[in-house]
DNA sequence: AGATTGACTGCAT
DNA sequence: CATGCAGCCAATC
C-alpha cells in the first residue's frame, strides 16, 4: 500500500494529523486545512477524509470538526453522514444558526484567511 | 499508462 | 440569491 519513502508520510496521514489538532468544540474548513498542511487543496482534504472510512486511524480523527467554506456540513455517505456530523458538533457545544451554519467567529479554528 | 472521480472553492451567469 | 463551470491533485479502476 504505502511503500513510499518511510521518512515522509502519505499526504493522507499529514491531513489526518492536522485534523487531530482541531481543539474540542472548534471547527474549520477544508480550505483552511489544505492551506495549513500546504501543498494540497480542499479536494485533497475531502478525499482524504472520505477515505477515512477505509483507514484504521479514522476512528480517532475528529472529521466532524471539518466542514466546508460555507460554514455548512457537506453531504456524504448515504446522506446520513451530514446528519450525524451535525449532532456530533452540537454534542461538542457547537451552535448552528437558523441557516444551519456554524459561527466561525465563535467556533472557527484558524479560519482566518491570510 | 490513461481515464474517472471526489465530504471543495471561487467566480461567472 | 440559485445554478453552473472550471481548477485543484491524489487515489482508484
Amino acid at each position: 500500500m504505502d511503500q513510499e519513502t518511510p521518512q515522509e508520510k502519505p499526504l493522507y496521514q499529514r491531513i489526518y494529523a492536522m485534523v487531530r489538532q482541531i481543539p474540542y468544540g472548534k471547527v474549520t474548513t477544508y480550505g483552511s486545512i489544505a492551506r495549513l498542511v500546504g501543498g494540497c487543496t480542499a479536494r485533497m482534504v475531502g478525499y482524504a477524509l472520505a477515505a477515512l472510512k477505509n483507514v484504521h486511524e479514522g476512528d480517532e480523527v475528529p472529521w466532524q470538526r471539518v466542514i466546508n467554506a460555507q460554514g455548512k456540513i457537506s453531504s456524504f455517505g448515504d446522506g446520513f453522514g451530514s446528519a450525524i456530523q451535525r449532532q456530533l458538533l452540537e454534542m461538542e457545544g457547537v451552535r448552528f444558526n437558523s441557516e444551519g451554519r456554524v459561527d466561525f467567529a465563535e467556533v472557527g479554528w484558524l479560519t482566518e484567511k491570510s
